[in-house]
Formats: C-alpha cells, sequence, structure tokens
DNA sequence: CATCCAGATGCAAATGAGTCGCAAGTATGA
DNA sequence: TCATACTTGCGACTCATTTGCATCTGGATG
C-alpha cells in the first residue's frame, strides 16, 4: 500500500522473459490488486475467486520466481509465514498492530541514515535490514 | 554477548519455581556460557558434549518454558529458526554478517526513540521491535 | 498457421522445524 | 519415606513449503 502502483506487474514480467500463463495473469492480478500483505494461503483464495483450480504449488512457485526477480518483495512477520508486496517504489519499514494484523507502512530517513552511521562503524555495509514495529492502540492517558 | 552474564540462570530459574533436573541444569550451563544466539540444534549438540542423552525434545520445551518466564530473549533472523539468548541486562538490536553469520549486538537510543515517536504518531504504543541489519565488510573505497 | 520444446502446472509425496501424547521417571515439599 | 505434580524420552504428528514427475502449453520459429 502506500504504492502508487507504478506498473503492472504482467509488463515487469514479460520484461524478464517470463511465460504469461493464465494461472500467472490472475496471481499477478491478485497481486496488483493487494494494498495489504498476504501469505500464500491467502493469495491462493484470492486467486481462487477469479479462477477456481489453479493449485496452490504454482502460487508458491510463483511467488518464488518473482522475488528472484526482484518483482516482489518477501517478508516474515512474527507468525512465521511467508507474506508478499510488490517490490515498492519506495522502501518503507513496517507496523503490525499485534491486536487486529493490521499492517501499516512507514518510512523514516532519520532512521535509515542510523543505520547506515552504525554500520558503518562497524566496518559493514548494509545488504538489507527488517525493522517491524509491533504496536498496540495506546489506551488512555 | 556483550552481557556481563550477571546471574546464573539456574538461580532465576529456582526463584521461578522450576524443577533442577539434570537435563536443565546442563542446558542451562550451555545457555550462560553462550555468548552468541544459537538455535536448538545446536544448543542440542552442545548439551550432548557435556551429558550426552538428552533429547532435542527437551531443549525444545525447556526454551518455550524460559522464554514464558522472560528468561531468554527468541529470536528469528532470516534462517527462519528459532535462536536464542539469556536476557540481556539492556535492550539490544542486531547486526547480522550475511557471510559469515556472525551476530553482532549494537544499541542505538537515537533509533529506539525514533521508533517510539513514529508509533506515536500513529496512536500507537510499541510492545516489541525488531530491527536486524543484515550487512558485509565494506569493501574498498 | 502448424510444429516444437523449454518452461509451467497439477498432484501427491517429501521435507523439516517444531509440537504433542503418553508412559515412565524424578525433584521436591510434607 | 511418600506422594504427586512436574519432567523426560520417544515416536507420532503438524503444517508450511518444496519437490519429483508426468503432462500440458506459451510463444518462438519457419
Ligand atoms: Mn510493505
Ligand atoms: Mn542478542
Ligand atoms: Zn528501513
Ligand atoms: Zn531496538
Amino acid at each position: 500500500m502506500t504504492k502508487p502502483k507504478h506498473e503492472p506487474l504482467i509488463d515487469l514480467c514479460r520484461q524478464r522473459g517470463l511465460r504469461i500463463t493464465g494461472q500467472r495473469r490472475v496471481i499477478l492480478q491478485v497481486l496488483d490488486a493487494a494494498d495489504d500483505h498476504p501469505n500464500v494461503e491467502e493469495l491462493h483464495r484470492r486467486v481462487g475467486e477469479r479462477e477456481p483450480g489453479v493449485n496452490i504449488a504454482t502460487v508458491y512457485r510463483t511467488m518464488n520466481k518473482l522475488a528472484d526477480l526482484g518483482l516482489i518483495e518477501r517478508h516474515i512477520f512474527d507468525d512465521g509465514r511467508l507474506r508478499y508486496e510488490p517490490a515498492p517504489d519506495e522502501h518503507h519499514d513496517h507496523l503490525i498492530n499485534v491486536d487486529t494484523g493490521e499492517v501499516i507502512e512507514f518510512r523514516s530517513d532519520e532512521i535509515e541514515r542510523l543505520q547506515e552511521e552504525i554500520a558503518q562503524k562497524y566496518g559493514f555495509e548494509i545488504v538489507s535490514h527488517k525493522l517491524e514495529l509491533y504496536v498496540r492502540l495506546r489506551k488512555k492517558r
């Protein structure tokens, strides 16, 4: 979400030479339409609404392929399952409401900068990072 | 690591009324001696060096119990397996060398503060958070 | 268009970390 | 010393994800 949904994934797939099968077409539509971070089971469910009969193994395989090509991002939040979202134009991190499961995206240039600073201090360069805030509604006060 | 290893876990366990069995004694020793973030398989291996015959299910159960009591912390880095460390006196985050697997601990009050700020901005309070920097040695330049 | 085949799919079986049921063993308080 | 609630070993189980394999097909080619 917070994603202007630049280009449909299907075009990116074509560019990368992926065969566009009926199953993939639907899966890509579902991904493009998603404004959340669904896991494979949920993706498969959404695919099934548009086109029954697509096997969940196909969804798994497609997600792996898309992730390898960098067209989608893979996340694992605290439930331990693989979740996906179309690769965003601009990096963001996640804030997860532990009560509802809702995921909110945010970006802090300040934090990004401090991370770089820390890595540098130890003589490293950052390959990737993960920042997740597990939160609940602030009560009273 | 970076842990003054304040009090052996065994005392904390006694305080909490956990029965001190031979297996637990060894497991706790291994945890106290660890200066890294071993997974259960590795813990079981280390336990086996001191006292063969302890079942890995016992290690799993003990880790769950200790984590429930807050005596140890559970982490899941990018390999997806459960890793443990004695609960540190002071919160820290992790920097993981993707080439070697080495884990370095760091703490940034600055980042901690910014996280709070962000959560607050959205009307939430932080329950927990995860910050992991996956890094590699900075080459040349 | 008809052909061809590398790549894609469905299905079932395999994998692998972690959990659980149960019978047998034991730490600990009385 | 006893009683019993807690632990353990062990194998079976779970469940998300992966994989082997036979079959199918997108899309390049002529
Ligand atoms: Mn996101
Ligand atoms: Mn640590
Ligand atoms: Zn970030
Ligand atoms: Zn932190």
